[in-house]
RNA sequence: GGGCGAUUAGCUCAGCUGGCUAGAGCGUCUCGCUUACACCGAGGAUGUCACAGGUUCGAGUCCUGUAUCGCCCACCA
């Protein structure tokens, strides 16, 4: 073993050594308790950022934890395709200004093919951190398994009416071409013109002058007060009043002529020149107005307002576009048609003040929604889009109740369904839930689920049709029987009876037609049960069993269980023929109503792995836990396209949040009931970080409780957002960020989780700088040292005892001590760890190991050895510290441990020893010897210099005896006394430690003596009147409780005595 | 504008339901290359717990207000 730790060289070593295991994968038929986290999957486009290796680090230690404590854990990886996201960057690489320069598929295999790409670099970087994850059940939000859920889930909600489309006022991003959710527009300070211009008589206050110039409605409020005013030209002035009495301008040229409420205006009509030429006007009053606003009155841009909007559907005010989806202004726009918003707004600027409508200009503080993506500006637009209606009654099919999905998210936290750490999160929950408006889940982009909607001629809605392929195994064949495998053989007796059952079971499903292969066994069932059905057969070649020549003929009697395909021999087919195979059968049956397919076991498995899936690995597991008797009738259900004519899909696709809101089941199988899904659903925990609370949580709960009638988890975890030592944003920009993948290069992945996860408590930022990783670095540094040392005294040790058994028997004070505090501390790192208090839990581990075991335990090993037992307990410290680093544990353990095995297959340790006068002697010892250490340094001794010692201990005499020569080792004394009662020799320093007197001999310094005595007395009494106060105090007597009494008085009557002494000290010197 | 949170040692932060003589890491100072480790060991110093009130026998901890700083939400013609 090495000097020093070198992580580099073990990290990777180690993660492929699981790797290569099956260690990390879960196990389906276990029969332990099931432990679940999904992964949040990070964005394809993106690498990671530290905010990721503490999201991998805290997961990875409940995990791992988990596992140790007889879980079945599945911690369960994949990626998000990120659809706009990774649309802008696919775009930006290409060079392309729109995605319609190119055709859809062609851009989407460039979509696919870079998303691949940095899907490698991601799982790459994940596996850096050590990550257990169950790579064998990795999925993706945009593979196939997941769309058949997306479509699923879209179904079941347009049938429950939760689906509508409408005319909404959207977030349309001009740069991105596409509609933006509420969350993902960002909004930039600015400084804006504010304009106040003449309409008609009304002054109006606008931002947005290029919306100014079409037929609509002036604003007031009901009950403000107005004034009409006229000047000496006789032109008219309306505003709020308390706007003319602060405009000298206006009372200098204007004169009232009487003042009204905006109510007596409402009905006025008149014609009035805008920038685009004169319109009609009308009055209308309504309290959307803020009277304290600008003039007290507006205009209204129906369409390309939220408020405004919201305003025109509620008193039905027409909508006119002005702006299109280009971004430039439309036709009614007159002299500013075809101009982009931004050149347009100055342009009727200046045509107002051209015209003399032009009141004031001034400046004015606003704030300009962009695109989160593309940085454009977001325009506010009517547009047809698909929404989740959040607050549109339906009735759960779970309960039989009505409810809607609002009221379902909030139960989920209220109910205490769902558990927020930390709590205070809830309220943020709450408040998000409660103000939550129906989510608009169509984007007007290519990388994404279609949506599944299909529109004829006329416009009607048409949606993937939900289809039941029933399946049935041929009857028994002589190969079969003789269980020999491949090769065209009949139908045994057993299998005529086989098919006769099957036409039993068959009959009243109403089968119009039986498909089967053109393989004897097949056809010959088929024929019986069509004879018994009296309906036609039809033969689909493409329906035969693999070939398999390689082990055609031969028998597979001695053979256990299904026997192993040899999918890469050549002159079969291999996975992607028949994945190939299995989905163009699919594609066929689809179109097929109310038949009975006659199947072969493996093709038919293929069937069902692949209308679902297209991963062809996955397969192969997937096959060998595929059971089909003889006579069961399996169902498979497929969405097919629906039929008719011209029907035209929905260009849009769906939301990214929307599949992944479906993550923790979709990744389990669902909609199917697979056996993950039944093992492993609900999930436990959700750990992410808090700002995707509302983008991600929040639907994942909505979504989890709607369509599996489970809410997906019980704990929501938030961790912090990293940010440097000085508590500022990590970012691109200012240059503070600190790549994951350098840091871990530079100190090794076990420092780098300590350093995310040690002083981080959950929901605030976890700060991040050098110093503090490469102070874990020292930790991991030191544990591999205290490795070393172990391994160095088993040198001259026998290979064979048992472990346990010497843990049963410790013999000497530090080993009863050491083991009382490992107990101590492995039951409280689990208390804590239970309650997810993960910080403190490493704390804990952090300080034992180094502060406890290295500090005090190895130096005892040092005088008083006993190899076996140091061994002994050191594995059950690397199994205690194993979920926090699991890297240098590992290691250890493969140098430590001879049997071939890892750490995380161990239970965690639950050793229960107590013994606490064995601790009570030995922390009276390491109390001693720190203090004899305090007097040398402050006589600035030489630690050379061995000196001697007196212990007046009392009581504690025998006992500390036992501790002599460990004690003269750990403070370098030449002899100690330890007697009931000893004297006080001459040259000699006194402390006391609970009444018991140590003389340390020293070099007598009368001054420095008296001075180090005078403080010591001075902070005594300083105390001592603290505590006379309290017990002097009635009220502390009778209402503090007694122990707190009792101990007060014992600590004033020990800092009495101790006073008495070193006064008397004092007094002598 | 609404909400949430923070303010504790030079720095970054712990401190759960009130009992603290207030802790940790880093930094700093003194001494030491003692055969696991200098990525180390031993020891020291440093705090009106933002401010002002209140509740209580007792407040860093609870309540009210003020100030400063973060974050989130809503977006105002």
């Amino acid at each position: 073993m090495q000097k020093n730790y070198d992580h580099n060289g073990s990290e990777d070593a180690i993660y492929a050594k699981w790797e290569k295991t099956d260690v990390m994968t879960a196990d389906v038929s276990s029969n332990k308790k099931p432990y679940t986290i999904p992964l949040p999957p990070p964005n394809v486009t993106g690498q990671l950022h530290l905010g990721h290796a503490a999201m991998l680090a805290v997961e990875d230690i409940l995990i791992r934890y988990k596992k140790m404590t007889g879980h079945e854990t599945l911690w369960l990886p994949g990626t998000d395709h990120a659809a706009i996201a990774t649309e802008n960057v696919v775009l930006k690489h290409l060079g392309l200004k729109t995605r319609e320069e190119m055709d859809r598929e062609d851009f989407l295999s460039e979509c696919r093919k870079f998303a691949g790409e940095k899907h490698d670099r991601i799982t790459h970087q994940i596996k850096k951190m050590g990550a257990h994850l169950d790579w064998s059940r990795e999925a993706y939000t945009f593979d196939s398994e997941r769309n058949f859920a997306v479509n699923w889930v879209f179904k079941k909600l347009y049938e429950d009416g939760l689906i509508v489309r409408g005319h909404r006022m959207i977030n349309w991003s001009v740069g991105a071409q596409s509609v933006l959710a509420d969350d993902e527009v960002e909004w930039d300070d600015n400084i804006a013109d504010f304009y106040e211009f003449w309409c008609g008589p009304f002054l109006i206050g606008t931002v947005r002058t290029e919306t100014k110039c079409a037929d609509s409605p002036v604003v007031v409020h009901p009950t403000a007060e107005y004034v009409r005013a006229i000047n000496a030209t006789g032109k008219e002035c309306i505003v709020t009043k308390k706007y003319y009495d602060a405009h000298t301008e206006l009372r200098k040229d204007f004169n009232i002529q009487e003042v009204v409420p905006g109510e007596a205006l409402v009905g006025q009509e008149f014609t009035a020149e805008t920038y685009a030429g004169p319109r009609k006007f009308w009055v209308i009053a309504d309290e959307i107005i803020d009277p304290a606003f600008g003039t007290g009155a507006m205009t209204i841009s129906a369409s390309h307002s939220p408020d405004d909007f919201e305003l025109a559907q509620r008193r039905d005010l027409p909508l006119i576009q002005k702006i299109d989806f280009a971004g430039t202004m439309t036709d009614i726009a007159g002299p500013c048609a075809g101009m982009p918003v931004q050149e347009a707004r100055k342009r009727a600027g200046e045509l107002l003040e051209e015209k003399g409508l032009l009141f004031e200009k001034r400046p004015h503080p606003n704030r300009v929604p962009k695109c989160y993506r593309s940085g454009t500006i977001v325009e506010p637009m009517l547009s047809p889009q698909w929404f989740i209606s959040v607050e549109k009654e339906f009735i759960d099919e779970f309960t039989g109740k009505k409810t809607t999905l609002k009221k379902q998210m909030q139960e989920a936290v209220r109910e205490n369904h769902i558990k927020i750490i930390p709590q205070r999160f809830e309220k943020v929950y709450f408040q998000w839930i409660d103000n939550l408006r129906d989510w608009c889940i169509s984007r007007q982009i290519w990388w994404g689920h279609r949506i599944p909607v299909w529109y004829d001629k006329n416009e009607n809605i048409h949606l993937p049709v939900e289809k039941n392929i029933l399946f049935a195994r041929h009857g028994e064949s002589e190969a079969n029987a003789k269980k020999i495998l491949g090769g065209d053989y009949p139908l045994t007796d057993n299998g005529l009876q086989d098919a006769r059952k099957i036409a039993e079971n068959i009959r009243k499903k109403g089968i119009k037609k039986i498909i089967c292969s053109n393989l004897k066994r097949g056809h010959q069932t088929a024929e019986i049960v069509a004879a018994e059905l009296n309906v036609p057969v039809e033969v689909w070649p493409e329906l035969a069993e693999f070939t398999s020549s390689e082990l055609a003929g031969k028998a597979n009697l001695h053979r256990e269980g299904p026997f192993e395909i040899q999918f890469d021999k050549t002159e079969d087919e291999d996975l992607i023929d028949i994945s190939r195979r299995a989905q163009n059968v699919i594609e066929r049956l689809k179109k097929e109503d109310d038949v009975l397919v006659i199947g072969h076991k493996n093709f038919t498995a293929a069937l069902f792995h692949f209308s679902r899936s297209e991963d062809e690995e996955k397969f192969v597991r997937f096959r060998s836990e595929w059971k089909w008797e003889k006579g069961e009738i399996r169902a498979l259900t497929v969405l097919a396209d629906p039929v008719g004519e011209g029907l035209q899909q929905d260009k849009d696709t769906l939301d990214t949040w929307f599949s992944s809101a479906l993550w923790p089941f979709s990744t389990l199988g669902w909609p199917d009931k697979t056996p993950d899904f039944e093992k492993f659903y609900p999930t436990d925990v959700l750990e992410t970080g808090h700002d995707i609370i509302f983008f991600w949580v929040a639907r994942m709960i909505m979504f989890g409780r709607y369509a599996t009638g489970k809410y997906p988890f019980h704990t929501v975890y938030l961790h912090g957002l990293v940010c440097d030592e000085n508590g500022q944003k990590m970012s691109k920009s200012k240059g503070n960020g600190i790549d994951p993948l350098e840091i871990i290069e530079e100190v090794g992945a076990d420092a780098v989780r300590l350093s995310l996860v040690i002083g981080a408590t959950p929901g605030n930022p976890i700060p991040l700088g050098k110093a503090k990783v490469s102070g874990y670095r020292n930790f991991v540094n030191k544990m591999w040292n205290a490795g070393r040392f172990v391994q160095m005294q088993l040198e001259d040790v026998d290979s064979e005892f048992d472990v346990e058994k010497i843990l049963k028997n410790p013999t000497s004070l530090s080993e009863k001590w050491l083991l009382h505090r490992f107990s101590e501390v492995s039951t409280s790192v689990s208390q804590k760890l239970e309650k997810y208090e993960i910080s403190s839990a490493g704390d804990e581990i952090y300080h034992f190991v180094w502060d406890e075991f290295c500090s005090w335990f190895l130096e005892t090993q040092k005088i008083d050895r006993n190899p076996k037992f140091l061994y002994s307990v050191f594995l059950e410290i690397l199994k205690l510290a194993h979920p926090l680093v699991p890297f240098i544990t590992e290691n250890l353990w493969s140098e430590l441990n001879p049997k071939n095995s890892f750490l995380i297959e161990q239970n965690f340790p639950d050793l229960k020893f107590k013994d606490t006068e064995s601790k009570r002697i030995f922390t009276l010892m390491q109390e001693i010897v720190t203090e004899i250490r305090k007097v040398r340094a402050e006589k600035k001794l030489n630690p050379k210099d061995k000196i001697s010692v007196k212990i007046s201990a009392g009581k504690n005499a025998d006992s500390l005896d036992k501790t002599v020569e460990v004690m003269k080792v750990l403070a370098n004394l030449s002899d100690v006394e330890i007697t009931e009662k000893a004297s006080k020799p001459e040259r000699s320093a006194m402390v006391l430690i609970n009444g018991m007197e140590i003389f340390v001999e020293v070099p007598f310094d009368a001054t420095a003596e008296k001075k180090r005595l005078e403080a010591e007395i001075a902070s005594l009494e300083k105390s001592i009147s603290g505590l006379k106060g309290r017990l002097t105090n009635k009220s502390y007597i009778d209402k503090a409780p007694e122990h707190l009494v009792n101990q007060t008085k014992q600590q004033l009557t020990d800092a009495e005595t101790k006073l008495d002494t070193l006064q008397k000290e004092l007094t002598s010197l």
